[in-house]
DNA sequence: AAGAGTTTGTGAACGCGTTAACAAAATCGT
DNA sequence: ACGATTTTGTTAACGCGTTCACAAACTCTT
């Protein structure tokens, strides 16, 4: 008995690996593109270039979803972005929460990519009682208190840590007994949550640092050459 | 021929897998955290825990940089966290310039977390004139027609793009012709660079959509319990 | 000093993801 | 109608990263 791709109980889903997955929104932005570009039809070669990867992964990328291109032909734009919107979840939008509206908090609940690509920023949460009350983009601040009425009031299953490190793991607790099941974490610091919970995150300064190793290996190389 | 992990060419550099070099922040970071607590030593066990890995991953991956534990005992706390923090150029601070100070470059121009891992904002620049001038968290902002001279006088080697899409591509060229060689791109866009130029993409929205995607599952799969 | 207990460093197996290569299936030109 | 051409879907090989498992090396107790 293997198990592959983690399969439904429906056996309904195929089971898309997680780089597959990473990658379909990145192909939906450049289906997008293209559309917009009047384009029609494209090739897996033309959507490979748009979207920046080799076309020999796209092909198997898309196979996973299903057989949705024509041989000798290419892809249908329009289809092919509609079937890959409904794979994501983005034929409906997703209502998160941001708790914490610091500098970065605040950003995200003003950033416009959110909106055109399903998910709306349905209510903004901070601990500090100055912060409550408060409007950040068109949004009322409510208390961290208030988070599980929230969560269940307006069905919300995503949430978002924008706040200190120090802070995050309590954060973490407080949305997942309040309901979330999925979590983007800003907050320099490591969350534990129950099984069940999906946890992705995001390390501005680990990237930036990344970089710095590379540059510091290019300094290094070109000082003895 | 088979040329492992892109040797250097004076053949110091032992060359470190991707995938561990993008792990050597978070042990630094869990290194620090226990040398606030004042821990002196630690086993494998314990850094794992900490940094939320597997322990013979860690190990793995320091054995990369050398050997610096000691059987039966473990590793001195100091003595790796400096170690690790040399290997990746944490001895020297990095100045870096964002390009686009909307709210999200506004915020990581505020963003506390840089400071104390080794990145320094040395300079906002701007394409809109109207925001040439002002001040955000200290920094006066430039016109985007003053990067070359503000890069080459402050020998910055990393930008961070923080603009709209549209702008990713113009901003990426002017940021190489600058003299940059590592980019933090931030903007919802594909960049294309020439070759020795490093560039690491952080995508909000696709971020949360990944997440709505593995929502979506778990929603199905209840459907049908 | 020797045995029991720890913990590192690493060789080897395994699994996932990427890429090349090609057969199958469509269109196009004559 | 049929051969040439295009392009997909898929199989197989390859490479990278992860993890197990264990010998080597150290400490501690007696």
């Amino acid at each position: 008995m293997t198990i592959l791709r983690t399969p439904l109980a429906d056996g309904s889903a195929r089971g898309i690996p997680d780089a597959t997955v990473a990658r379909l929104p990145v192909y939906l932005r450049a289906l997008n593109a293209l559309a917009e570009q009047g384009v029609a039809t494209c090739s897996s070669n033309d959507l490979a270039e748009n979207a920046g990867v080799n076309p020999a992964k796209l092909r198997k990328d898309l196979s996973y979803l299903g057989s949705y291109g024509t041989r000798g032909v290419g892809y249908d734009v329009e289809y092919l972005r509609y079937q890959i919107a409904r794979e994501i979840g983005q034929t409906q939008d997703w209502d998160v929460v941001i708790v914490g509206v610091g500098n970065l908090g605040s950003a995200l609940s003003a950033y416009q990519g959110f909106s055109t690509r399903g998910i709306r920023v349905a209510a903004l949460v901070d601990a500090d009682p100055k912060r409550v009350g408060t409007t950040i983009s068109g949004i009322t601040v409510s208390s961290l208190d208030d988070l599980t009425a929230i969560v269940e009031e307006r069905a919300i299953s995503i949430g978002i840590i924008a706040t200190p490190g120090e802070a995050a793991q309590e954060v973490a607790d407080r949305l997942v007994a309040a309901g979330v099941t999925s979590i983007l974490n800003f907050a320099p610091a490591l969350v534990q949550v129950p099984d069940g919970v999906d946890v992705r995150k995001v390390d501005l300064s680990i990237e930036l640092q990344i970089l710095a190793y590379h540059e510091q290996r290019k300094a290094g190389k070109e000082a003895t050459a």
